[in-house]
DNA sequence: ATGGCCTCAGTGTGAGGA
């Protein structure tokens, strides 16, 4: 089973490139961020004619997540318990909620697609957000696995944190006035782990951004960030096989400023320690 | 090579992105 996260920056104006792509991969699930549309302006057929069924989750032109996948998607839940909303102008609680998180369930697998607050600037109340944000899904991810030992579980998508220095190549970060490697966002970051998620795309990919900014020629300069992960619990993470970042996505016409990243789940069928999940 | 912002709503220009 092949997997697949990938901010697509308007699936509207992606969508050829996109469903071109998982069917040339082979892609049997694919989480998508910044879909920036609602559930009846995205193109369905497109994806449904490849074989691929969907759960969309958008409210306007911002923001928005999605799944398209060749396998049966049940327990579709828009937003995770404790998320945070935003309204600019105003803070508290009870602000609408934003299309930031979608999960699904895909045999005995629990996904998620994320789209993590980008935070704007470090005094703005987007900053407070985001870190609110990465708190409540920190909870939430913990509950969740107190709740369900062993589930097999994966948070994917647009993280909006570069974890260590080697991921921010861009040299329009600056440490102690940028967001995205702040101290508290890396905590944040590194506390969403240690509730029990790991990278599992690191090990197999050591090295390699995820995204380039339009602007100055970020990618041909290769100044980019990784910021775009698959976090997995204990038991995703055994069954993963391989990874890859698609860095050739960002070439051509009209990419996306993401590219994506896949990984391949099996089980060694001798192996009776692991759990059988597929 | 991979090339100097892009997308959306809406029709002029602001918001948002990271």
């Amino acid at each position: 089973m092949r997997i697949a996260t990938w901010n697509v920056n308007s699936i509207r104006t992606r969508v050829g490139r996109v469903v071109d792509w998982l069917v040339r991969e082979d892609i049997d699930v694919l989480a998508m961020q910044e879909i920036k549309c609602k559930p009846e302006q995205f193109p369905a057929a497109a994806f449904e004619d490849a074989g691929y069924e969907l759960a969309v989750h958008g409210l306007n032109q911002w923001n928005g997540v999605a799944f398209a996948s060749r396998l049966p998607l049940d327990d579709v839940t828009t937003s995770f318990p404790g998320m945070p909303g935003f309204l600019k102008g105003e803070e508290g609680p009870g602000l609408p909620l934003e299309a930031r998180a979608l999960g699904v369930t895909v045999g005995d697998v629990r996904l998620w697609s994320l789209y993590v607050p980008n935070g704007r600037a470090l005094d703005d109340p987007h900053y407070r957000y985001k870190l609110d944000w990465y708190a409540a899904l920190t909870a939430h991810t913990r509950e969740e696995l107190a709740r369900h030992p062993g589930l097999a579980l994966a948070l994917m998508g647009d993280f909006n944190v570069a974890p260590t220095d080697a991921d921010m190549g861009d040299p329009s970060f600056v440490p102690g006035v940028s967001t995205h490697i702040s101290p508290p966002e890396r905590a944040a970051f590194e506390a969403l782990e240690a509730a029990g998620v790991q990278d599992v795309v690191r090990p197999l990919v050591p090295q390699g951004y995820t995204f380039w900014d339009y602007k100055q020629l970020r990618f041909p300069r290769n100044e980019g960030m990784r910021i775009d992960f698959i976090l997995g619990s204990s038991a995703f993470a055994e069954a993963v096989t391989d990874a890859a970042i698609h860095r050739e996505e960002r070439k051509g016409d009209a990419p996306s400023d993401h590219v994506p990243i896949a990984i391949d789940l099996g089980l060694d069928a001798d192996d009776d320690d692991r759990p059988m999940i597929f």
